[in-house]
DNA sequence: CTGAAAGCGCTAACAT
DNA sequence: ATGTTAGCGCTTTCAG
């Protein structure tokens, strides 16, 4: 690899000068400019960018932990992510958590240690003591999807909870009045903000009458979690017409256990989803879902990391994000 | 942040002691190792990567350039590649090339100039040359997905020639006749060769009698795409009974398109994709599909761009991967 | 407008 | 077993 040595030599300067050129330092005359310029081409150089950081200190990557790209929805939130990083000139480290503790901590370190202008971080097995010491440790940490108190500032999140309450208050406006909640079993706030939401959704409808009660199952976040949730609840509640899940994938699972049984989705039960993901388009029947705004939250993300990690003024935008309901196929009125 | 000097002098060593607890040579005595480490911990030190790529010419980070990160299949590819670039002590850059050219071109570049020690590419904009070209530079680049002449040891692909041809026999086999295939209109070699495969089938079962007819349509590889080819192929040929699409979203678009005129897949019309992605199993029904072991392939990428970048002795397989035929709901017997 | 020179934090001879 | 030292390729004063 040619050097900026061998471009200084080659083109009769100094490697200040060729320093000055690759950065666009508007003092130095077009014509050496210029000269240079074609040197490097000729040459084929390209500036190591290990050299660059080290010297100046600041690189121009952003580092990006996720739980699993090859999951959709976080394969959205990185690509979004790098559209926005990649038109400031900064391209991706990644990292993945797997929603485990260990790994998501390791994976933080590297990519500190791989000198990231800034983080992005999706983490759900950390608490809140360790996020925070990383933020004070980096500096140009932002979170996704998670909200740390004393981090406000720093922190882009979903209203779980309202994104629950929407979901069953549907359900009950087409009338239902036995209306199930899947849970996940994993021990993240997500769930208890989405149960919370669901709770709140029935109660503020049986503060008249009492006739909404609440019904839940908790089991893996996957398909065959959503499928055992669903006959659980199928087991011990025979007049049930609804069920809001935690996700789609629960909700895929929630639909096949219905199917199995000879009970039509929506006719005999409504069925909406979490996420409005990918899948949602393509299950039979189409299913409702709340709609997670992964893209700009990603998005906003991405601007703020890298505005904090250039000391640029960060437009003072409210990380909250509010999700809304995407209606399809799989509600109906119940039956009778 | 704490570097290697701030521990030394707190230490009381020199820094080549600390270099050397570091990387964990084996002449330093475990007294001084277990003082050393101590004091990183105390520190809170971090050995700057940037630093030690410089000097030692090596990173320890492997570049990935897919297409786009939030489509499922390259999601799949990059976290196998993580998989194992972990258990090496890797870690992962990626760059998105969009299908096109300038952006893949971009994308490679920028990976070469933050010093990955390896590189799996993902291309299908690029031409054979320029692939060339870089592979000379870097010397470390395994191409997936992709068979370049002269680059074969450095090269994994499937044979979709014979996806196709199982695919499209498959139909035969349970008595079709008019087997229709919907091609991408995007001009990559995939697309010719699952075409090939498609009529070298059909050829092969009419050798002996002339009663298979070629019938093709062409649009974008997306759900659309498939909607607007099936519908077309609908209009032009009354008694088609069954399609082999290019993958399994245009698969999707075209049961959409078949649905949407009465028509039932599979009692009236069979299906069949390819790459049994993500949403093959949620199509309704289940869609049949041609396997693409993006998985193995990663894996067997990731690890050939780490040995050759660590010249180890390169594990020498064939990047020759054959696909499966994995059938689910999609297909049936014709009518009558 | 350009050049000389001092490091950035680390590794790897070479000494001891 | 440990220390000294010369850079790696680049940016950035500071002089001219």
């Amino acid at each position: 690899m040619a050097t900026i040595k061998d471009v200084a030599r080659q083109a009769g300067v100094s490697v200040a000068t060729v320093s000055r050129v690759i950065n666009g330092s508007p003092l130095t005359k077009s014509d050496t400019a210029d000269l240079v310029k074609r040197t490097m081409r000729e040459l084929g150089y390209r500036p190591n960018a290990a050299a660059r950081t080290l010297v100046s200190k600041r690189s121009r990557a952003i580092g990006v932990v996720v739980a699993d790209v090859s999951d959709p929805f976080f394969g959205s939130l990185v690509k979004h992510v790098d559209t926005i990083a990649h038109r400031q000139g900064h391209h991706l480290l990644i990292g993945n958590g797997y929603h485990e503790a260990a790994r998501e901590k390791q994976a933080i370190e590297s990519l500190i240690q791989n000198q990231v202008a800034s983080l992005i971080v999706h983490s759900k097995a950390l608490d809140d003591d360790t996020l925070r010491a990383f933020s004070e440790e980096h500096g140009a940490i932002v979170f996704i999807n998670r909200l740390i108190p004393g981090l406000e500032g720093r922190c882009i999140f979903l209203d779980n909870y309202r994104g629950a309450f929407l979901a069953t208050e549907h359900l009950i406006e087409q009338g239902h009045r036995y209306v199930a909640y899947i849970g996940s079993s994993h021990p993240i706030e997500d769930t208890v903000q989405r149960q919370q939401g669901y709770e709140d959704a029935l109660n503020t409808y049986r503060v008249t009458d009492k006739t909404h009660p609440v019904m839940m199952a908790f089991d893996t976040p996957d398909e065959t979690g959503g499928e055992r949730a669903m006959a659980k609840l199928m087991a011990d509640n025979p007049n049930l017409s609804a069920v809001f899940c935690y996700n789609d994938i629960m909700a895929a699972g929630a639909m096949t256990a219905l199917t199995d049984r000879d009970f039509r989705v929506p006719e005999d039960v409504s069925v909406v989803g979490f996420d409005d993901s990918l899948i949602a388009r393509y299950l039979h029947p189409k299913l409702t879902s709340v709609r997670y705004p992964i893209e700009e939250m990603a998005a906003l993300a991405a601007e703020q990391a890298i505005a904090v990690s250039s000391q640029q003024p960060m437009r003072d935008e409210k990380g909250n994000y509010t999700p809304t309901l995407i209606k399809r196929n799989s509600v109906a009125k119940p039956n009778e």
